[in-house]
DNA sequence: TTGTACGCGTTATCAG
DNA sequence: CTGATAACGCGTACAA
């Protein structure tokens, strides 16, 4: 019955005495082709059990429907949620996503980068790696005008666009919160500046602290990859300092890192919050089971993959042409939880 | 500088007086081309900015060097760490990844299987939505010989690879070790039976049950799809129950459903694990903030998508070419914590 | 060791 | 509305 060759528009041309030209247009919904043939066309693609080769049409038309999506790790409550939202996106209009990561090493983005561009990607969505300093790597895509949308992750790049959250202005209101309980030295658990997002949380929450008059101190400020670990580490180091110069909060820029120096105190006896208060950053399901509940900062994941792969697809479409060095600005909001409630305002 | 056309083999060809095969060649490290050329063409490449195009590459050769990947979810702990080892694997021998997520629909999954296979991926690595019945959407791989792999809900066929774990054992046992700790009523929270992971687990979970001459009732077993929501309902199911018919344990097909369950039980103010001891599935990071911590299986996402994707690229390289009906089954490990230590034993 | 010539399956162009 | 024909960029018999 099915034999090993492919089947293709030839077959369906012979099958039906037409041109392959026409059977082309019919499979595409060419306009300008007669309602009876196309139907003839259709059908006869799906008798023979024609499928269409990707390759030769992307050979010939110079795009293929793909995007490629270049992150750090692929194994993060956040990350996962971004690729389920850019699939979403990508899968409503017909395009498909090849992905990779770096595992936070410049130099298997770097050959990330050359593949995707060598399986010729219509776009480019990427967040970078942890020691990523410039972006040379992606020339490739600039001088070919393929368009790359930096998301959470970004870089300027005048001819590229960036989706992500006011990271500034998120870390300010929470350490503000932190500060409005009353606490008087707030920790900070950053990580490698190198990275907007936490170059810029740093600036938010030193900023807050200014305003209210409290301590930046080199001694309150931690930076680490805010892996589980590194929660605990971080604990380690609260632990080990002098008991006057213990912070009374922490406010973490991811709530692993939180969660996980919570959970180390907190086996060492400290109370949350009476003790010492705690604030994380990204809304990840453990905030919400550890006890007691992390306040953190809430931004959907999905909605950033979303609306970056979707200004892509408008991008290429040409629904959207504007190449606009502005960020587009994502809503983020505080998710006040017991951990950073202190006693004196909770009665 | 830079112009707008691509660069390929024809203008190295062209730049070096050499013909494009030699040129093909050389880029290929094909042995019978000389040391001098090949270095004048690989030097010539740089220069001139050559990317390999790999469409072109890939429709003369009739293989992409690229793997499909289509899951239910994107978005679970569990299969981003499946998708991580895949990308490892994948990356590690020259392969990439395209993925496409069913959302637990099969329609879905038979739209994105039909584009995968227009993509003309090498290998197809798959996981089940909730309410596929068959795989005819499969047959065009089949026909073509295109390897396919099953893991984590598979389905069996006899031409195509399975990774998985015990789901039977690993259920048997965690049920005998809630049996162990002098629980008389062990309720399960299962899954679609239409997947054989919770199908296995549901015969697991009986079949201690019976061999520890307990208790085999509907009252004691829920199906739903696992998720927050389901375990906070199953919570209130379990309160509504007349106080005798409540049961004193809960084994969890998945950890998302007890942690929610736990919590909402906690709320009510029972006491676990001594009103009711707990156990779930996945080891999911959720399973060790909750308190008490939660006993469940471990079994790596990871290691699952390594394996899965490893025995693919083999069988493409034609280093295993088992076509084998038996699965691949992997390890998996009872992981006791407090939930389900029974005050008894514990003294 | 290198060059010639053709084909992979599709789409674009230009006629009709 | 449809057909003929030429690309697209690369790989590979076959010949030299």
């Amino acid at each position: 019955m099915s034999e090993d060759r492919e089947v293709t528009i030839y077959d369906i041309a012979r099958y039906l005495n037409v041109s392959a030209a026409t059977v082309s247009r019919g499979l595409k919904n060419n306009p300008m082709i007669s309602k009876n043939t196309r139907k003839k066309i259709t059908e006869a693609a799906k008798t023979l059990g024609y499928q269409s080769n990707t390759f030769a049409s992307s050979l010939r038309s110079r795009h293929t429907h793909t995007l490629g999506v270049l992150v750090p790790r692929l194994n993060s409550h956040f990350m996962s949620s971004v690729l389920a939202g850019m699939e979403n996106a990508a899968n409503r209009h017909g395009y498909n996503l090849i992905i990779a990561q770096s595992l936070e090493d410049v130099e298997k983005e770097k050959r990330n980068a050359a593949t995707m561009f060598n399986k010729r990607v219509d776009g480019l969505l990427i967040s970078l790696s942890y020691n990523t300093t410039d972006i040379h790597h992606l020339e490739p895509f600039f001088k070919r005008k393929i368009p790359v949308v930096f998301f959470d992750r970004i870089y300027p790049h005048e001819e590229s666009t960036s989706v992500g959250i006011n990271n500034y202005e998120a870390a300010y209101n929470i350490t503000r919160h932190l500060a409005e309980q009353g606490c008087k030295r707030i920790m900070h658990l950053g990580g490698n500046l190198l990275r907007n997002v936490y170059q810029e949380r740093l600036n938010g929450y030193r900023q807050a602290l200014r305003d209210h008059h409290l301590p930046v101190s080199k001694k309150l400020y931690l930076t680490s990859t805010l892996s589980e670990q590194a929660g605990t580490e971080a604990a380690r180091y609260i632990l080990d300092l002098p008991p006057g110069e213990r912070p009374d909060a922490v406010f973490s820029a991811n709530d692993t890192a939180a969660v996980y120096c919570m959970l180390a105190l907190k086996a060492a006896g400290l109370r949350i919050p009476d003790d010492i208060a705690f604030a994380g950053f990204n809304n990840d399901p453990i905030s919400r089971v550890i006890e007691p509940n992390l306040t953190t900062m809430d931004y959907s994941g999905d909605s950033i993959g979303n609306t970056a792969a979707t200004y892509l697809i408008n991008h290429l479409k040409g629904i959207s042409n504007l190449y606009t060095t502005d960020a587009i600005t994502l809503r983020a909001e505080m998710v006040i939880r017991a951990s950073s409630l202190k006693k004196k305002l909770r009665e």
